[in-house]
DNA sequence: TCCATACTTGGACAGTTGTAAAAATACAAT
DNA sequence: ATTGTATTTTTACAACTGTCCAAGTATGGA
C-alpha cells in the first residue's frame, strides 16, 4: 500500500485511485484474476502504468485496496454493544447485508475464478482479517482456556465460513437460517464421541 | 498440475520432480516466495526452463505439488476408526506430529514470508483442504440442521486455527494443551450473552 | 503574477514469463 | 543393432513486470 485508504485523499488522487479501483472491479467480472495485467487495467482506467505503480506496488495490492474499499462498512457500531445481540451475531449481521447488497458482483467474480483459486482465497483471508479486527475487541472469552486470540480468530473465520457456504457456495439462504447455522458451529454440536 | 502425484512416475521423472521440489523447498529457506523466479529454480534444480514447464503450470502449480508432498502423511487410517477417539482429533494428532517433524522447514518459512502474505494463506489453505478430505467421509451430524459441508469444512478449517497459531504464531503448545483448545473451541465455549 | 516544490507522465531498460517450433536424446520392441 | 515413438532440450519470441530518470504539469505561497 502506497497510501492510506483511511485518511482522504485530494480530489484529483481520489478520481485517479477510484479509476483504477473500478477497472479492477470491471476486469474482476469479466475474466479471472490471473489473466488481468497492469497494462490492461490502465488501459481501461485510461492512466500511463507510471501512474499505476505511483499507487500501487502491483495488481494485488489494488486488488487489496479494492476489497478494503468494499469492506468500509462493515465496523462495530459501539451503540450496537448495548443491544442483547452479541457482538459476533451483530457483525455477522452487516456482513451478511454487505455480501448482500453486493451479490451482482460476487456472482461475476466466482463465474471467473475457481471456488479455491488465488483470488477467491484472498478475497475470505481479507474479510476474515476486516471481521476478525471488529470482533477481537469486544469479545467475551470469561471461563475459556483457549488463548483469546485464537477464539477470536476462531468466531472470525466461522463468520466468514457461513458467508462463504452462502455466497460463494451459492446456497440460497436467509439470515435467520444463516445465524442459527453461526451459532450451531460456535456453540458446539460436533460430537466428539466414537459411536 | 501437469502429473498426477498420487501415480508413481518412472525413476527419471521421479528424480526430476525431485530436483525442483528440493529446489523449491530451499528456496523457500531462503527468501520470500515472491522473489523466486522460475529461472532460479531451474538454476538450482539444474534442469532447463523447458523441463519446468513440462511438469508444472506455473511456481505455484510446483508450490501445491510441494505442500501434496509434504502432506501425503495424512490420511485416516480405516483401522482407526474403531478407536475411541473421534476422527477429528485423530486426525489433528497425525497433523500436529506432521508439523513438528517439519517444524525447522516451517520456521524458515515464516522467517522469510509474512504471516499473512499469499505463501503463508496458500500452505494453509491447502491443508485444510486435505485435512477437510479426511474428516469430510466420517463426520457424524446427526442432530445438526447446519449443513454436513458445512460442518466439515468448519471442523477442517478450525483444526487447522490451532496448528496455525501453535506453528506459524510460534507460540509453544503440547499435544494435550492444544487438543483442549481444539476440543474447547468445536464444543463451544463461546457466550452468545452480552454483559 | 511568479516561483518553488511536488506530483504526474512518457520513454527506456533489464529481467521474467509462458509458449511454440524444431533439434536432440532416450527408450522399447522387433 | 535398428527402427519408430515419446520425451527432453535448445532456441527463439512476444508480452508483461517493476524500476528509473528526465521532462512536463499542477498547486499553493509570497
Amino acid at each position: 500500500m502506497r497510501y492510506d485508504p483511511n485518511k482522504k485523499q485530494p480530489r484529483g488522487i481520489e478520481r485517479t485511485l477510484r479509476a483504477f479501483e473500478t477497472a479492477m472491479f470491471d476486469s474482476l467480472a469479466e475474466k479471472p484474476f490471473d489473466k488481468i495485467t497492469v497494462n490492461a487495467l490502465c488501459q481501461k482506467a485510461d492512466y500511463p502504468r507510471a501512474t499505476f505503480y505511483n499507487y500501487f506496488d502491483d495488481k494485488f495490492d489494488l486488488l487489496n485496496c479494492c476489497w478494503y474499499k468494499l469492506g468500509n462498512d462493515i465496523h462495530l457500531d459501539p451503540n450496537n454493544l448495548q443491544l442483547n445481540k452479541s457482538v459476533i451475531l451483530e457483525v455477522f449481521a452487516q456482513a451478511y447485508e454487505l455480501f448482500d447488497e453486493n451479490k451482482p458482483l460476487l456472482m461475476d467474480i466466482i463465474k471467473n475464478n475457481p471456488i479455491d483459486g488465488q483470488l477467491v482465497t484472498n478475497f475470505i483471508h481479507h474479510f476474515t482479517k476486516i471481521i476478525g479486527a471488529s470482533i477481537k475487541a469486544n469479545l467475551n472469552t470469561n471461563e475459556i482456556n483457549t488463548p483469546p486470540e485464537l477464539v477470536a480468530r476462531h468466531c472470525s473465520s466461522t463468520v466468514l465460513e457461513v458467508l462463504e457456504w452462502i455466497y460463494l457456495g451459492q446456497h440460497k439462504t436467509t439470515l435467520e437460517e444463516a445465524e442459527s447455522y453461526l451459532t450451531e458451529l460456535l456453540t458446539g454440536t460436533i460430537h466428539f464421541e466414537n459411536d
